[in-house]
DNA sequence: ATCACGCGCTAAAACGTTTGTTTACAACAA
DNA sequence: TTGTTGTAAACAAACGTTTTAGCGCGTGAT
């Protein structure tokens, strides 16, 4: 009644051993089905819950993972989370989402806590500038782990990616088939591999088609930062008549940008997004993008972690999903001549 | 090198006992200068991490606390989420999160792990239709525990929530000082006292200045869900012509919806959002809302579940933050006699 | 020389499980 | 009787910490 019912409250209650309780608990050995039920009523009557913390140091054994990202508050993110966590719940395991904020220090103390509670696996979305020890941290302890999106160099961990290099090029070239010569990149900062492969295959693209210098043009992933950005980016370069973008978060916030300057996306300047949220088809106008499948990604990402946790040893993979053109209203042929952006 | 480090081994390679490691890292103790340089080096080049499931159980003390809602991917929630984290990560705790998607079965499972690692507390948003034996467990197991936005009926826990009702009525005032005679109330599903006491707030109102029969609107809190419901409402009321909406991402989608309609919200028909999310401001147009602070809420939220964790004899105290009306541009005087709307 | 005391460290007992081994008891065969 | 077999339940040793009590030793006071 008073403190946390154990083993030992619900064994001495249902006048049998510890070891019979935890036999019962957990279905193994042999016990008659009288006792069974004795058992079974008196921890119900007690609300008895096991001590994960004792069963697992002593079986060895965990059911929750966890997952480690940047940045929890971001729609792409959030329907991962969700596709990992249906999947992994479905196995019978748990998953606990901690979010760094992109703070090395701060990411390296909530791994150390996933290492300290002893977590089943990790999926982990590395910080930027994760430095290697924090790798070998989870390399010394062996916790199962994949990397989502980034990549480290330092350790060899299975990793779930997108094929961020051949959906901008597939973007760009999209754009330069409508006809426009002047294009740029927008979105994310730097120091992200992530960001890295997509402006390579941006630059690919416009080196393949000669057309001209890349403009590529810094912008935190929110909405805001994203309307800020296109702002900018219009100022310094007017002759630009098409965007592709890091995201589909930004790329909403540049098409909001040209609205609040009395332009229209797919019109006055075509925008290719990225990611395909939600909200990438209710923006008005309807958001041309390179499609990838948040919720899939989460649960791949679950079968991938417990495929590691149940052989440590299978060689490392890495799986990289394309991502598909889904034209909508952002994009058009250009319709002004370059650089009377304003005219 | 192979296996985990564990005291023993820090101990070994350092020539101390075990209980010397353990008060170095703990900082307990007295211990001389010489050897604890000696063993942070040694802990440190071996990587070592304490088990937390070992010192927790021995200690009685635990350092992560939960959080457990029904929606992440909710950018209100996602807010709030970092406050509480930022708060709670100042004071040295850590906070993991689990999305139960407001199914009972599953927050059951949830907390159930809560109570089973012996978080040091519970931040908490009941999902709908929760039964009282949740509540038991939590009770019995004496888990420190704050519930948010939403009360349970059964069993007393700190509260933080939003005076709901002022704030609708507010909202509606607002509305009827424009001249507005048919007001409808969009959003949310039932069975959530959140929404009831938003209803309730919106009635009276209604009542008080004889505006008619109240008009209330089922939308799952999502945008595309609030732009169907929208839609629907004003073929089933073409004679309304202004809306208190639930929270910001319906009202959000209720804009989108007029828009997509040809209509213009704050001229057609007024809304007003609740929560004053990123978005309400940068959205086109920008959306008048009551706003409330929901990274202040989290850390508002983390400080109650400190201090409950901190003194769990306490008496249990509720704490309602005001929403205060901000005045943007999708509300307006109504410009078209009622049940003109397509006129 | 004896005593008391502070210092730096260690031994050992918990914390609540799981699990391999052992015991108790009964039934049955030789 | 004794021995064998089988079943149901109990014993006891871990798991990796924290923490209390106490040990040996040098130092300064008596």
């Amino acid at each position: 009644m008073v403190g946390k019912p154990k083993l030992e409250t619900v064994a001495k209650q249902a006048g049998v051993s510890v070891a019979t309780v935890s036999q019962v608990m957990r279905g193994t050995g042999r016990i008659s089905e009288q006792t069974r039920k004795k058992v079974l009523q008196t921890a119900k009557n007690l609300n008895y819950v096991p001590d994960g913390r004792a069963a697992s140091m002593r079986s060895g054994q965990n059911r929750e993972i966890g997952l480690a990202l940047h940045q929890i508050a971001n729609p792409f993110n959030a329907e991962v989370i969700s596709g990992a966590s249906d999947l992994l719940e479905s196995e019978g395991y748990l998953l606990s989402v901690l979010d760094a904020r992109d703070d090395a220090a701060r990411q390296r103390r909530q791994i150390e806590a996933f290492i300290g509670s002893s977590r089943a696996g990790l999926i982990w979305v590395p910080a930027q500038d994760t430095p290697e020890a924090t790798c070998e941290l989870l390399k010394t302890h062996k916790l199962p782990t994949v990397t989502f999106l980034r990549h480290t160099s330092f350790a060899e961990f299975d990793h779930v990616g997108i094929q961020n290099t051949d959906a901008t090029a597939r973007a760009t070239e999209h754009l330069a088939d409508l006809g426009h010569s002047r294009i740029a990149f927008l979105g994310g900062t730097a120091r992200v591999d992530v960001r890295n492969e997509r402006i390579e295959g941006y630059t690919r693209v416009l080196a393949a088609r000669g057309l001209g210098p890349p403009i590529v043009w810094e912008s935190p992933d929110d909405k805001l930062s994203g309307v800020a950005a296109m702002t900018n980016l219009l100022e310094a370069h007017p002759e630009v008549t098409a965007i592709v973008c890091n995201g589909d978060v930004v790329a909403i916030g540049a098409s909001l940008a040209l609205t609040k300057l009395g332009l229209t996306a797919g019109l006055d300047v075509s925008i290719v997004g990225f990611d395909d949220i939600q909200d990438a088809e209710i923006a008005i106008p309807p958001l041309t993008t390179m499609a990838v499948s948040p919720y899939e990604l989460g649960r791949k990402l679950a079968r991938v972690v417990i495929e590691r946790i149940k052989d440590p040893d299978m060689p490392v993979a890495t799986t990289l999903v394309p991502a598909r053109l889904v034209v909508r209203n952002t994009t058009g042929a250009p319709t002004r001549p370059q650089g009377a952006l304003f005219g």
